[in-house]
DNA sequence: CGATAGTCTCGTACGGTGTACGCCTCATCG
DNA sequence: CGATGAGGCGTACACCGTACGAGACTATCG
């Protein structure tokens, strides 16, 4: 009897021509098509390695560990090459925040990983693009921290909140019944559709409105 | 020779006399102590038992899955009698969502565990507590959503962001060395000493003021 | 040419995980 | 007494991340 060897599966992505079967850019974007695709709880180390068509150890020489995938994936996700300096820096920050945002909900496993410091390449870009952009607007460096900070968060909250509150009609709306049957404890939210009746871009719009208010009308 | 029968470990946390040795109550709270002492990835069923001296497979009687547990821990450490509703809305208002922040910040795997739908009571009960204020505030129905959830966001955001990066003084002198040693690319965050200066309670404070000025000032 | 030293791939194995399943004990009730 | 059901738990399974070391292939040097 002929012992053969197990035919390898052919790879879900193949690597384009010329190219090196896996490097690190490979992995990075099959992770990310994976979580696209599966969620977070889609991605192992055993089904990347599959859909790239490799062994799953092979994935290690080029990568530490999970953490790192997913690290790398994050940031991958947060590439910009924002407008060119406009003169009206408002509409500057409104734009990268609000592409950042978006960036953010077209994957939205990506919300669950932001509670891990990770600060690769691409976030620390929009950080440092949105310091200068208001510094250009002429908030001065004493303040800048606490403004890029409550930008920051503002961005983030929304997207955490967009991300888990946001997705499917049917679900909320059975969160809504739900909130309706326990009756009479919570009568203002449920009386305000709170989970049916939310315009996250619109929330997600004014607040940052208030924000860049404040920032910028005390100097 | 004598099989005897392992004996069972003493639980690290004995049942008050007279209770049931197993409940849900007990696990919870089990499980919000052995979070805080070990993380997140100190969680694992067999160590919840272990820590209430039960067999591992016990639990699942009175919880469906590990991420009941979970979301149960998460809304227990939410619990939250506020102060009497006083004359000044503001003050509560303040005072509930920073209670609210040193809430999780007190347990900081609890930030962790936010991107996941789970509305428990205490949840729910803050979310009624500030919708009740804002409107005794004076905020019209058709802005209380936007009121709600942009607050929200802000504590969400605040949250995530100090326990990501406000937790170990050796770690943020680290990054911000690595920040420096990136050189020119960033230049204005690390001019700004954006890691290390921040002063992360002022700052939750300070947007807080501009949120609720926004919120209120246009009616 | 052969030897050597990287660079990269990967099979095996280990210790861990969540939990399905079924058996056990025990209090209660008829 | 037997029946019932609540509650506890041991075993087993599929799957996970990854340590380890053996190979394949290439480049470099003597």
């Amino acid at each position: 009897m002929v012992i053969r060897r197990r035919s390898k599966p052919a790879p879900a992505v193949a690597p384009e021509r010329g190219e090196p079967a896996l490097s690190l850019q490979r992995i990075v974007s099959a992770a990310v098509e994976l979580l696209d695709a599966e969620a977070l709880g889609g991605l192992t180390m055993r089904r990347l390695a599959e859909r790239l068509g490799a062994g799953t150890m092979s994935l290690y020489w080029h990568v530490d560990s999970k953490e790192t995938v997913l690290d790398l994936a994050l940031d991958s996700v947060l590439d910009y090459a924002g407008p060119p300096e406009s003169q009206d820096w408002r509409n500057d920050v409104v734009h990268l925040l609000e592409d950042w945002r978006a960036a953010m909900l077209r994957h939205p496993w990506s919300a669950a990983l932001l509670p891990r410091r990770a600060l690769g390449p691409n976030m620390l870009g929009r950080l440092e693009l949105l310091s200068r952009t208001l510094s250009r607007a002429g908030v001065p460096p004493a303040d800048l921290n606490v403004a890029i900070w409550t930008l920051w968060n503002h961005v983030m909250g929304a997207t955490i909140t967009r991300g888990s509150f946001g997705l499917s009609d049917r679900e909320m709306a059975a969160a809504q019944q739900r909130l309706s049957q326990l009756g009479e404890r919570y009568p203002t939210i449920e009386r305000s559709q709170l989970l049916l009746d939310s315009d996250w871009d619109g929330t997600f719009r004014r607040g940052l409105d208030f924000l860049l208010n404040g920032l910028t009308r005390n100097r």
